[in-house]
DNA sequence: CGGCGAGTGTTAAACGTTTCAGCCCTCAAC
DNA sequence: GTTGAGGGCTGAAACGTTTAACACTCGCCG
């Protein structure tokens, strides 16, 4: 590969003048200049980035950090990450942690060490997660998705408690008095929040809190499924749940007609995320959406924020929620 | 950040002692070690890995160049491959491309000038795409998912042709004769593959082939759907009709369940990948599967192999598909 | 006792950029 | 004719590593 020297020299002139005009740094007369992106044409000249990078201490490049980047929900965010990060100049390193705590701090080595300028994570929930933010001695972080407790870092988290008070409401506006909760696992902010906001609005409506109707899932398909079943084995099943995902919901869906169930017309469900395809289940899923692709975008921005001002006060985003009615709820048969 | 030569000189040694030990590629004494290590304690030192990479030439990261990550099939694969590329130690770049050729080669060129030791390519199907992928100035490449013509390269591809083969025989062992097929753009050779199966099929089972049954779709969810309703306009309708993915899959069994139909009573649909929902949509979805997850770390091993050995063959990897049956298909009642 | 090889350490060049400091012009002003 | 200013270009240091080449010390053998 062609280095700036063999453009300088086929140019005729320093390589301080290519890197000048390269870069459009300093003033270049034009004959020269016509001269250097000649040579630059001749020689298929690439730059070498990792030689830049090493010279001016940036990489234009971020980690992202991810439970899984095959989950839909994921995979959205991190699109709407990599858009705006690449019309910010930046790159983005995947990784995918599956959750494991040690994996989550080996990527977190990983990438300081490949000098990333800044890092996007969605922590695992337990209870050191915060820790391994603080690890990363100085490289900008920004958390997704998930509060972090006892740290200051720049956030962008969807307002979940509002989505599952909306959900709840609405199953109750329709009619319903006995509604379950498929929870998630109580250790990561949004499932905990979700679950709040079921419960706080069930007390606000007056309604006694039955905890046999809360069924604790893992946000997996398959729980959702699992749960369903505790549920309607109950001595008397609910009338409608609230999933606190789509993928739980969708399981609970699969599950109720498999046990003979119409949904909407037997039992009520409602998902959380608004993933691609609860649009197109049947029934097409009434669930609480998630600004997916904006969280994505939102980190990238507030990533490069802190890129150029490091010592800015930071910033907490609340990306809200939003209630969308397709077919999976509908009024009580028996109430 | 602490340098080679901060650690250096708090152990008392040379830089490249300190190199020897952190890579442990000299011999160098316990006693002299032990103080290097304690050394890098100390100052708290993280190897730069761009100074590294710039003197060693070699990055050890590769590009993936995709459509869409968010997209099921495609962020399985660059799960697989990224799962493979970290374990052979490589870390990976995501580049979004939404099939547009020139951000195919805007991200070409700027992976090449980030020095990555290999691109994996999910191309476009225009006809310029093979032109690209030989633009990489020696830059090992795999190409995944797509055939492209005329250009000598490592590939790995699902076997399509015989997936469409199953699908169109196991409609034709259920029993139906007027069996329909959504495909996708002709231009990309996996949908093309899977048209090709399902008309090769028909004919050799003696049924003449009727090309208003043979509707143009796009990949998309919401193209099926209006396929789905061609379909059902037609004088006599298709009594089951082969979709060439899930996402067209899913939009006509909504469809035909709007229109009044059910699924798989009144029309048998099969789809194409297996993406993870289509065990859960109502009803269950049958479909042949793609390895995805392992097209992607077949990837990674074809691009460390090439990486390691830029001389040695070409290698073509065709994976198999599987038929998957769940309940989307039926014996027709009217045959 | 000279010399040789093995073992262990250091010196310094190289990787490909960017950018500071300085040099050489030219030209205007006096 | 001298001076000063400023425009345009270059030389070379620096970024943080790796690694070839060399240096020193032993122990051993002829």
């Amino acid at each position: 590969m062609a280095t700036i020297e063999d453009v300088a020299r086929v140019a005729g002139v320093s390589t301080a003048t290519v890197s000048y005009v390269i870069n459009d740094t300093r003033r270049v007369s034009d004959p020269l200049r016509l001269r250097v992106l000649r040579a630059m044409e001749e020689t298929n000249y690439h730059p070498n980035n990792v030689a830049r990078s090493l010279r001016v201490g940036q990489t234009k490049t971020i980690g992202l950090i991810i439970p899984d980047s095959a989950n839909a929900f994921f995979a959205e965010v991190g699109r709407g990450l990599q858009d705006r990060s690449h019309s910010r100049g930046f790159s983005v390193i995947l990784c995918n942690t599956d959750g494991d705590p040690s994996r989550e701090s080996a990527y977190i080595d990983l990438l300081i060490n490949k000098q990333v300028d800044g890092l996007v994570f969605v922590a695992s929930g337990d209870n050191a997660a915060s820790t391994r933010v603080a690890s990363t001695h100085g490289v900008p972080i920004v958390v997704v998705d998930r509060h972090l407790a006892g740290i200051e870092v720049d956030e962008v988290v969807a307002d979940n408690l509002k989505g599952a008070i909306m959900a709840t409401e609405y199953l109750l506006k329709l009619g319903h008095t006995r509604i379950g909760c498929i929870t998630g696992l109580s250790d990561v902010s949004p499932s905990a929040d979700r679950a709040k906001g079921y419960r706080q609005t069930m007390k606000a409506a007056g309604l006694e809190l039955d905890e046999t109707l809360i069924i604790k899932g893992d946000f997996q398909c398959r729980s959702g499924g699992f749960a369903m079943q505790t549920l309607l084995a109950l001595p008397s099943p609910p009338t409608a749940v609230v999933a606190c995902n789509d993928l739980m919901a969708i399981g609970a869906i699969s599950t109720a007609c498999a046990a003979g169930l119409r949904v909407p017309q037997d039992v009520s469900i409602i998902g959380f995320d608004d993933i691609g395809l609860a649009a197109v289940t049947n029934p097409p899923l009434t669930t609480v959406a998630q600004p997916k692709y904006a969280m994505g975008t939102v980190a990238a921005d507030l990533l490069v924020e802190r890129i150029r001002n490091p010592q800015a006060p930071y910033r907490r985003w609340l990306l809200p929620t939003e209630l969308v009615i397709r077919q999976s709820c509908a009024t009580p048969i028996r109430p």
